[in-house]
RNA sequence: UGCCCGAUAGUGUAAUUGGCAACACGACAGAUUCUGACUCUGUUAUUCUAGGUUCAAGUCCUAGUCGGGCAGCCA
């Protein structure tokens, strides 16, 4: 639901769809989940199903419970159960009742059994290649199995024997029996149960028949009473099937609502392909804060209101659509920037020294304490104290030895204003034997201290800083997009999505921080004035913190110069 | 050559369900600024095409075009 300029609201599809059977009384509430199978950690997709499911919850006062969706025993583990209730609860979300799919396998049993006798499913002595002949093409229908027609006695008989262990894996399979020639692959007589003998996660060696998906889904979404089945597009097709096997065990009838999953440019989604980064180890792990994981982002500094907001942003919808990855940098530019703390760091270091610094008795530079404001968004936020001295480092790129017009910051001849200090007037550099600039020697005016400035001076541009002596030396991950084109998933001329992973999307290198930030925890969130904000890594360690880069600020001068050349 | 679904500024989402095509982000131009950030202002459309119904169509009908999904004992 959103705001319109004229007050009025207005609502996605689903949430129309829910109105419109609520005002009909074919459900008289709201009841959703959330159901991923726990073979992998969330990704973002998954937190725009989160929010959708626990959101519309939330807004019609309802219910939403976690389900996992464990029927595959070959692929899931307890480490993908515990991350995903971690990420869930992240995001700021309680479910209402926790479930696993396999909890229901005796009743799955049970109704097998009831559609046997009712003469609604049957033994396949298929092979897998057999079965996949028989089913027909895309336009040419399926053959009947040679064992559609045996008796509910024969079936019932052979289905416990599949039950009891009596067959090798892939031997048989129950099936439903619908239509063979139906145009919807779906419901050409679907596999209910395959023979698989694997340890599962939770029900250990006790079954060695597992539910397809088909079957288990619908029938776990019956029993926890839901309302809203929300899904993703691919399972359109699969409705009908839904459908099928609610109406033929007469149990309740939840309604399928399929949306478009989120893709977002410069990412991969599939979780193959994320199992894969991890597993080569093109990246460090599931939570590597260049994954678009809910842990990786989490730990790259992503907040959940930002994602939320992020997932209300994109909205709601059957379009198969690419979302640009800027906005995802936006929402959460957008809240760090009304909450972050403001510091000063400086990552490429230039000395600069202020020739006419009043100097102690003992030849050493007075220090003097500037007064500098947390957060100019967030007058609760308070000020702070930072050392200033006549021997500071600022910003390489700061500098420029001769600079066009367009060029704010210090240039020779020129004037800038010290962040939370002083104007500063540059005279002269001072060089190494190669011609490059090592330093830069300024005055300093008296009459522009920050906050008591009396001297009516206005310069152009505004720097950070950090005191030589006082900065702290700390570690710095610049993460950048994990990979280098807007479609990663589809590249052109027979790569692949690992061909074209960015080199450069991480730089680590060092900064000189401002005191109070040797002291940063672990999960805090600064802005780095004027380069973007960061989050200090849990790989830090007491007083040698690490700070991942979250994302850089709006650059609107590096545009210009790119632009330039 | 089958079935299902979709199509509205660059990107995404709206449009009181047949009544002046709007909002956000981006891009561009400008203002402001002790962060070239933030903020503010302005610019950015033959609603896929062709017919039809209607006083009136983004919305309904017909045909087409383009895109996505479906032939796992995966989910």
């Amino acid at each position: 639901m959103s705001e319109t300029p004229d007050g009025r609201v207005s609502k996605h599809f689903i949430e129309q769809a829910i109105d419109a059977d609520l005002a009909s009384g074919r459900f008289d509430r709201v009841a959703t989940r959330f159901p991923p199978e726990p073979n992998g950690y969330l990704h973002i997709g998954h937190a725009k199903s989160i929010c959708l499911n626990f959101g519309l919850a939330q807004k019609y006062n309802g219910t939403c419970n976690l389900r996992f969706d464990d029927t595959n025993p070959a692929k899931e583990e307890t480490e993908y159960v515990d991350s995903i209730m971690e990420d869930v609860r992240w995001l700021g979300f309680q479910w209402d009742n926790l479930h696993y799919a396999s909890d229901y396998f005796d009743q799955l049993y049970l109704w097998a059994e009831q559609l046997i006798k009712d003469g609604k499913a049957y033994v396949c002595d298929l092979t897998g290649e057999q079965t996949r002949e028989y089913r027909g093409t895309l336009t040419e229908p399926g053959r009947n199995s040679p064992f559609r027609d045996r008796t509910p006695e024969e079936n019932l008989e052979l289905f416990r024997a599949m039950r009891d262990g009596k067959f090798p894996d892939g031997a048989r399979t129950l099936r439903a029996k619908i239509d063979m020639a139906s145009p919807n692959f779906n419901l050409r007589d679907p596999v209910m149960y395959r023979i698989l003998r694997a340890h599962h996660h939770r029900t250990g060696d006790k079954w060695c028949i597992y539910p397809m998906y088909d079957w288990a889904h619908g029938q776990s979404d019956s029993l926890e009473n839901i309302s809203f089945s929300i899904c993703t597009l691919e399972f359109e097709n699969h409705r009908p099937l839904y459908d099928w096997f609610c109406q033929n065990l007469k149990i309740h009838n939840p309604r399928q609502i399929e949306f478009a999953r989120l893709n977002i440019t410069y990412m991969v989604m599939s979780k193959r392909k994320l199992l894969q980064l991890v597993k080569e180890k093109h990246v460090k792990g599931w939570d590597d804060p260049r994954m678009p994981t809910i842990s990786g982002l989490r730990r790259r500094g992503y907040t959940p209101e930002s994602m939320r907001n992020f997932a209300a942003d994109v909205g709601v919808a059957k379009f198969n659509s690419v979302i640009d990855i800027v906005r995802l940098e936006n929402a959460v530019r957008d809240h760090l920037n009304r909450v972050a703390p403001r510091r000063m760091a400086v990552l490429d270091p230039l000395k600069l020294t202020i020739t006419n610094w009043p100097k102690n008795a003992d030849g050493s530079d007075v220090i003097e304490m500037t007064h500098a404001v947390n957060n100019p968004e967030d007058p609760d936020a308070g000020s702070r104290e930072i050392p200033f001295s006549g021997s500071l480092l600022i910003e390489q790129e700061d500098f420029r030895e001769e600079a066009p017009g367009k060029f704010f910051r210090l240039k020779k001849g020129g004037a800038v204003r010290l962040r939370a200090g002083y104007i500063v007037d540059c005279h002269d550099v001072v060089k190494d034997a190669g011609g490059k600039v090592v330093e830069v020697l300024c005055t300093y005016d008296p009459a522009t201290k920050s906050g008591e400035d009396t001297s009516g001076r206005k310069v152009k541009g505004t720097i950070h800083w950090v005191s030589a002596a006082h900065a702290g030396e700390v570690e710095v991950r610049n993460y950048d997009r994990l990979f280098t084109i807007e479609s990663p998933e589809t590249p052109d001329g027979g790569k692949t999505f690992l061909d074209v992973i960015n080199p450069e999307s991480l730089q680590i290198t060092k900064a000189w921080v401002e005191p109070s930030l040797v002291d940063a925890a672990v999960g805090d969130r600064v802005q780095f004035e004027r380069l973007g904000y960061y989050c200090v890594d849990p790989d830090s360690a007491p007083g040698k913190p690490i700070f991942n880069r979250t994302v850089p600020l709006r650059d609107t001068w590096g545009k210009i110069e790119a632009k330039q050349g």
